[in-house]
DNA sequence: CTGAATCCTGTTAGATACTG
DNA sequence: CAGTATCTAACAGGATTCAG
């Protein structure tokens, strides 16, 4: 399995180029949320209660820099800045819904109660 | 969703819950490596070129203890060491199925040639 | 309300050398 | 052949502060 390089970097196979997308604690949490809704930062803020708010803002920034969502900004005060997943990030959805079923499977296994 | 512990560390998630078994650059292309067959510790190494010894060690080290893959050491000289994956292990199969078929397409989505 | 910038810390991973 | 130990660089992530 030959190298590659995308945008300066340097992969070695097409699992870490994906999770180079959508990997991390955080991005796939966040794009689940948002699998068949808009949201507004302030709602994902709180709908994902343990992450920090920088944490969020890179996060989001990433995830629009690479496609995967799009940032909707209003002309406003106070602002208001609305998130939704692209077509292009529809595409992580599979990898995301069996992410999350291999993980309460393990839950399951190690006795700790589905979320 | 309330979080959970598990040996003494925190999760917010069932995401994030999963990755610590099979997050990280390298656990999920070792686990792939060995969903057909059994292979030494030097095969291993070999069919993933750029890995470092010292991550080959520790990833492997991991993915026992975690029950993922087995350890078969046969009392010789030179050592040999062999490596298989565990019913446990084959669970994780699926995501990282999809995860290398996310992979694939996101890099023909770039124009990059698959390996 | 949303986001950027700074500082600080713990973890991850690479290079290298050594062991049975 | 397989594994361990040490040192160090790079990065992820948290807390805090400031800004439009």
């Amino acid at each position: 399995m030959p190298e590659f390089q995308h945008d300066g970097k340097v992969y070695y196979n097409p699992i870490e180029f994906a999770l180079s997308h959508i990997g991390g604690t955080w991005k796939m949490p966040i794009l689940w949320r948002l699998r068949d809704k808009t949201l507004r930062y302030g709602e994902l803020k709180k709908d994902i209660p343990h992450i920090t708010h920088k944490m969020l803002t890179t996060q989001l920034k990433d995830l629009e820099a690479s496609g995967l969502i799009h940032r909707q900004v209003y002309a406003a005060v106070p602002p208001k800045v609305e998130y939704s997943i692209t077509e292009k990030g529809k595409e992580a959805l599979p990898v995301v819904e069996t992410l999350i079923r291999y993980g309460k499977k393990l839950m399951k296994e190690y006795g700790i109660e589905h979320p």
